[in-house]
DNA sequence: TTGAAAGCGCTAACAG
DNA sequence: CTGTTAGCGCTTTCAA
């Protein structure tokens, strides 16, 4: 039982009575062959169970044959629903998905990925990444996804941050609150640039005015939203109601402010943005904001596509967000079975 | 202002005055070529910023550079955490992490995937895949990951799910609990079956027999958990306390038994598997098996590339888990911060 | 509609 | 230690 190597195209043609270029052509382009040919190239293609070789064809048209995604932490569960959406798109058009986490390597290793021949497109999740990683001539078409990076020019596809905080307020305004608090996220972030200003924009929509003291600060993790909580028992002055800038800072800040005898939503009403899954079991469940997370990453590697595709791209592709009341604002009566939202 | 195209090994050997030869064995092995030579390659590499095309290299070297991940549902955050652990060990040895979803595409577009011109290597984290989608000659070495498919030899890299199951039992048991019931998964699924095994093997340890009517089955989803709860409150006879195969199935379990008024622990005591994040936030916390994920994704990938380079590998590697004892097997008063575990 | 032939850019024998 | 050389397997002109 001898151990057949692969098929190439050599071998085909062969079998086939043709040339190479036929079998190629046959493959890529079937209708430019005849009838007759087809079939028997075909034919061999089934017998020999031929393939072709990725690397000969990547080097030959001088492509990669997969697009890289960059992000910050590959175990943060927040993003695997976009590479779900990522892997679904580029899956149609044959295209690999090849993920890396910028947390390690360096960026001496991540410099290495800014080459057209090893990605044929960049996908990058990572706002604290340097701008001069992809200013090389060499770095393939990039499209910027959720997060923004300040230097980088590229299309962005990003969900609508600021009109998810406005919805927050707005939500929030509409159950009678008026002294309404922001817990948000590190400032340089530009997802809490566009929060805050869709929190302003809630604010003055209903003619409301924020309060220096109510603006709370946290880096995006849990453990922020707990120390945020004693900030906010401590003031002298409490606001009825909090937009976190994330559902990981609410759900800190929300199982602290409980531990304290606080009750949500009666005493102070909790909403977050993200819609993690977490914050559908959480008891209260948490009031948040949904991103459609598979279809940014759909929309991403649409966007990217086009790009490599040379064709004219949006500077910035906006994706809609959806409120989702639920306990911490509404109360618990409200939508108290799990499965509701 | 020209767009330079990328610098090939040809330039690079031009201005350091060498053969190409000598600029690729400088790159990939310094140590042969002398060091006055190594000087003027690196700093004609440097000038103009080479980077070798890596489908060349890889046609020449036929090799794939990259290593594909075959998951059954990326969104799901079970497997982002495996993910993350493979790419961090992938990335110490250069190789790309390529990621696919089972779900799409169909098995046309998977069994492209099992050419060695693809991929090196074949992590497969999805137990219902038709093992003659990998019985090509051409297929690259395969790790299984987790899940066992039945008809496909290849190494393994498992959870110890057998004694994890049978220390929850213990667990249970060191409480005091006798009648202890069972919500299994799928009988056909692997997880299943050595979650079975540690479950009979942790009762018979204790002395203890299963009972029939205590067998409950369910599919692993949080819906599945749910009507499992009817069928326990319909039991004429009911056990103290229940081990469930995955933290989904539990999280159903303990919500329909609590909102049927059910104490937890107090009337029935609940533990699950897996410790995913949700357990530690569910009220009450969750008791539950641990598995290292990350760790698993790093084993998986060590023995990928033994197999790789042709290495005896292990036809099974075991990783140990460990119970994380909380709230719906202790009580309330145990544990009560959410940071606790 | 098809075939011949030229390379894509690199690495690894082999020879010096 | 270094250069010469022969491809890796494929696609795509160009010519017929």
């Amino acid at each position: 039982m001898r151990q057949e190597r692969a098929a190439r195209i050599k071998d085909v043609a062969r079998i086939a009575g043709v040339s190479t270029a036929t079998v190629s052509r046959t493959l890529s382009n079937p209708d430019i062959v005849s009838e007759e040919t087809r079939r028997s190239v075909l034919a061999a293609v089934k017998a020999t169970r031929y393939s072709a070789n990725v690397a000969a064809r990547n080097l030959r048209r001088q492509q990669a044959g997969g697009v890289l995604a960059l992000a910050p932490n590959l175990a943060n569960p927040f993003f695997s629903e976009i590479l779900a959406g990522m892997s679904e798109a580029l899956a149609e058009r044959r295209l690999n998905l090849i993920v890396a986490d910028t947390q390690f390597g360096g960026s001496s290793q991540l410099v290495q990925y800014a080459d057209r021949s090893r990605a044929d497109g960049l996908l990058i999740l990572d706002s604290r990444l340097d701008p001069a990683l992809f200013a090389g001539a060499q770095c393939p078409p990039i499209v910027q996804v959720c997060e923004e990076i300040e230097g980088l020019q590229s299309p962005r596809v990003v969900a609508d941050n600021a009109g998810g905080a406005a919805a927050a307020v707005a939500h929030l305004v509409e159950l009678g609150h008026t002294r309404i608090a922001r817990l948000a996220g590190p400032p340089d972030n530009s997802l809490t640039r566009w929060r805050d200003a869709g929190f302003r924009r809630g604010m003055d929509a209903a003619g409301l005015s924020g309060r220096g003291d109510w603006h709370l600060t946290g880096d995006f993790s849990m453990e922020s939203g707990r120390t945020a909580a004693a900030r906010l028992l401590a003031l002298p002055d409490r606001p009825s109601a909090i937009v976190c800038d994330n559902d990981e800072m609410a759900c800190g800040l929300m199982s602290a402010l409980i531990r304290s005898g606080i009750d949500i939503p009666g005493d102070i009403a909790v909403a977050g943005f993200d819609d993690i899954e977490l914050s559908r079991h959480l008891t209260p469940t948490l009031t948040t904001v949904h991103q459609p997370r598979r279809r940014i990453g759909r929309e991403a590697v649409r966007q990217l596509l086009l790009a490599i595709d040379g064709a004219d791209v949006a500077e910035r592709t906006v994706i809609p967000c959806t409120l989702v009341p639920r306990q911490s604002t509404l109360g618990r009566e409200a939508l108290s079975d799990q499965a509701a939202s």
